[in-house]
DNA sequence: GTGAAAGCGCTAACAA
DNA sequence: TTGTTAGCGCTTTCAC
């Protein structure tokens, strides 16, 4: 392996000055920068990384702390982050972990001690006020997607307004009956996404006027099949059906169309359907949707963490902030049908 | 932050000495051992990676290079890897590539010189024989999944066979008039999935005795959306409709279900289906697949490397292994009704 | 079984 | 503008 010598040989300069070349910092002329660029493409080298991290301190390596990565939207997040990060020049350590407390402590050992991720960012992940303590106590920027944590910079949609908004895109509709259809309230995921869009949809109906006793909520998996079953239950019987339906993610409401479809239920003439993130198959089942765009959410938490990395004065806002979500509107709302 | 030196002070031990009890290699008496792990979780120490990696040369992390993340397939082959990876205590370092040649060799560059990573598992990336000639030159394991390297350890499903089982089950159930629905041959992925998936259809139908002229051929997107719009476009004419469809994807396949669906065409009784892959959806839609299991290729390709980096004589089979492909069926595939 | 000492390959003062 | 020097924090011979 040739190394930081070989290139200073080569190229009639010291080590200090091919280090300085190479790296950019520090003065060299833009003769010797030249020698020194063209010394080391040719003989192919490129510093070691563990030399570098273990001088300076950094590692260029981002951390991200991700729950389930085969998913439209986790995957849509991780891919958002990947993309700038690389473009930024900073690599990316995946870090795929359940909720089980045993895993998660581990990995948070192995980001509090290993010098091995100069940043982390932690996607859906509630990390306690202590761990959030030693995190930046460590002086690593960290940032986080998908709720407030208590002195880190976030990002996320507002899961109360988003629900609200489209609870009362129903509403506005005519409709009055109107089942919310979301994740099991005992199984949340973190930052209490769940019953964040369930008080939304309890809200706006309340803005409404409408009881709570005309509320209802059926939970299920967050995923077609989840709907699927969810709309087979619910909309077998005619006289009992709702008019409308929120639910809490896309892949839920398409499950619930199939569901619909299969029962002879036209949607949106019998039944209005509205989602939440704007999946990519919202398009093709015609199913309106609050979009929510988690791919930008993860770049932007990139350049909070990057930012402080790289601009010594600069420091992110120092609280939670809410991404704009916004109502897409498709054919599977329209005008109830009067029954 | 805490060095080895402040635990060799608690314990009362030289550095060496902690280095060996905490790393396992080389002889301390288990009573010092006991002492000197105590003063390091007592002091919250743990090695700095980079100063370790550069005495012993390893890294632990496994670089992973995969084009796509946000598509089942890749999701659980990433998802695969991860798992196996971090069970083994080894990081991985995501590189999100697109086939651009620019891009890929950026990141080969990236592999090839700085020492960040141990080794490397290509998904679905054709390395060519030079690029794979000089990664092994460096030493490190690879690993690819997908198809076929030169002189590199792979696995993937024979996916001519897999597309020749999946037209053989339409074939045994009566079916001559099968179209194929697949990806674009202009825009294969690498490997030529496309190519050799369109081959085994091909060799079946020969094989059954049904003339080429017989034989049909569609291109389309690999998603939902794309079998939907071929569906929507080829089950149009109930005169020219063939009565079987092997889809190259379960997503296609599914598309395909759904178009069908609308234009009332019943699946399987005016038209049987079969895809590839065992999607999560599968079994929601009914559809007959052939199951190919990608987080198990994941942990498979994890095995090769670790295995070669930890055991010094072991070498993974030299070439490709064809990982065994199988079929589920299920209600979308049935004798074609007499018409 | 344990310690002393010599680096791993680089960067960052500091001098020149 | 460039070179010299002293480490970064650890592992690993080699003695003992």
């Amino acid at each position: 392996m040739t190394g930081i010598e070989d290139v200073a040989a080569l190229a009639g300069v010291s080590k200090a000055t091919v280090s300085r070349a190479l790296s950019g910092r520090g003065y060299v002329s833009p003769a010797t920068r030249d020698r020194v660029s063209e010394a080391a493409a040719s003989l192919g080298y490129v510093v070691s990384s563990s030399a570098s991290s273990l001088v300076t301190g950094r590692s260029n390596n981002v951390g991200v702390i991700i729950p389930i990565i085969n998913q439209w939207f986790f995957g849509s997040i991780l891919d958002g982050v990947e993309r700038a990060l690389l473009e930024r020049g900073y690599d990316l350590m995946l870090y795929n972990v359940s909720k089980s407390g045993e895993e998660r402590s581990r990995v948070f050992e192995y980001f509090l001690v290993r010098k091995r991720v100069d940043a982390i960012i932690a996607v859906t992940l509630e990390i306690t006020p202590e761990e959030a303590r030693s995190l930046l106590a460590l002086g690593k920027p960290i940032a986080g997607i998908g709720g407030p944590l208590e002195g880190i910079p976030t990002i996320s949609i507002d899961d109360v307004a988003a629900a609200r908004l489209a609870t009362e895109h129903l509403l506005m509709l005519g409709h009055r009956d109107i089942l919310h259809v979301g994740g099991d309230l005992a199984e949340q995921m973190d930052f209490h996404v769940h019953s964040k869009r369930l008080t939304g949809y309890l809200e706006a109906m309340e803005a409404a006027g409408i009881p709570a006793a005309e509320t209802t909520f059926v939970a299920t998996a967050f995923d077609i099949p989840g709907g699927y079953h969810v709309g087979k239950q619910v909309l077998g019987d005619p006289r009992r059906r709702p008019t409308a339906i929120f639910a809490a993610a896309d892949e839920i409401a398409i499950g619930i169309i199939l569901a619909a479809r299969e029962l002879g239920i036209s949607v949106p003439d019998d039944l209005s359907v509205i989602g939440i993130d704007d999946h990519p198959l919202a398009e093709l089942f015609g199913l309106t949707s609050i979009r929510q765009r988690p791919g930008e959410q993860g770049a932007q938490a990139v350049e909070f963490v990057i930012r402080q990395l790289e601009e010594p004065g600069w420091a992110p806002p120092p609280r939670h902030t809410d991404v704009p979500a916004s109502l897409v509107t498709r054919s599977s709302t329209a005008r109830p049908r009067v029954r």
